[in-house]
DNA sequence: ATTAATATTGAGACTCATTATCAAAATACC
DNA sequence: GGTATTTTGATAATGAGTCTCAATATTAAT
C-alpha cells in the first residue's frame, strides 16, 4: 500500500468514514497526476479507465482529501478550483503566465518563513498559504 | 475632479470608450469603499443612492477598472470574485480566519520585494502579487 | 456468512455567480 | 441636429459546484 493511501485511511478511520472503492480511484488517479488539477482533468483520466465514477462523487471526495492534508486548493484557473498535492511536493509559488497561460513552480520556502515570521507577530495562526505572481514568462516577455 | 476619475478617463479615451454616468457612478462608488469588495456589495451600496445602473453594468465595468490599473481581483470568497484598491492603496497580503472569516491586511512591502528578487532570478516579469494565507485570527484560536 | 446499522454512491435536479444577447437609449463627431 | 457607434438594462443562458434521494456498498457484530 503506498504512503499516501494509508495516510488517507486513517484520516478516514478518525472520522469513521470508509475507504471505498470510488474513494480509491479517485486517490489514485489524483496522485498518478504531477501537476495542478481541476474537476474536470480528474474526470476524464478516472474516466479512460473506469465507468463508474461519478463527477458528484469526486466534488465529494477533493475536501476530504484537502481536509485530510493530501492535497491542497491552490489557484483558480477559468472561473474553475484548481488542486495540488502536498504530500511528497516541496512548498512552492506559482508564477503565471498571463499571455500563455503557463505555470510554473518555484521553491518558497525563504519566502513562507518570512510569511510565519510576519504572523506570528500579529498572532495570527497560518494554516495554509498561497503565493502567486501573474506576469510575463521568459518566453513570452521578450 | 478626482484622481481617479482622471486616469479612469483617460484609459477609456485610450480605448475609445465613453466615459458615461453609470460608469462615473460606479467609479465613484467602488472609491467610496475602503475595502475588499463583491459585486453584491456594490451594487446595494449603488442602488442607495441611484436606481439606473444595473448588475449587468457592473459585471462590464470591473474588467475596464481592473485593466485600468486602478483596481484588482484579489481574493475569492464564499463563491464571489472580491476586489480591491490598488490606486493609492499600499502593497498588502490578506491572512483569512478560517472560522471567523474575517480578513486581515497585513503590510507585504517586505516579501514582495524577495518575490520580485526571486522572479527576476528566473526571468519571470511580474505584473502582480497575490499573497494570502488561511488560518485562525488571534480571537478564534485561543 | 447473514444481518443490521450506517455511510456512500450515481444520476440528475438545483443554485447562483457570471456572461451573453438584443432592442432601446445615450454619446461623440460631423 | 443627424448619424454612426457605444452603452445600457432586462433578461435569458451558461456552467461550476452543491444537494437530494432511492439504491447500493461497507463494516462490525452475530
Amino acid at each position: 500500500m503506498e504512503e499516501h493511501e494509508g495516510l488517507f485511511r486513517s484520516y478516514l478511520d478518525s472520522r469513521s468514514l470508509k475507504m471505498t472503492r470510488p474513494r480509491k480511484i479517485i486517490l489514485e488517479a489524483v496522485f498518478a497526476i504531477h501537476e495542478h488539477f481541476d474537476v474536470d482533468i480528474l474526470y476524464d483520466r478516472i474516466r479512460k479507465k473506469h465507468r463508474d465514477v461519478s463527477r458528484a462523487t469526486i466534488y465529494r471526495t477533493l475536501p476530504l482529501l484537502v481536509e485530510s492534508g493530501l492535497i491542497k486548493q491552490s489557484l483558480r484557473c477559468q472561473a474553475k478550483d484548481h488542486y495540488e498535492h502536498i504530500f511528497g511536493h516541496k512548498q512552492h509559488l506559482h508564477f503565471i503566465c498571463n499571455r500563455c497561460g503557463r505555470i510554473f513552480e518555484v521553491d518558497s520556502s525563504g519566502i513562507e518563513q518570512d510569511l510565519r515570521k510576519l504572523a506570528s507577530g500579529t498572532g495570527f495562526r497560518i494554516e495554509e498559504i498561497n503565493i502567486e505572481a501573474n506576469g510575463l514568462c521568459s518566453d513570452c516577455g521578450k
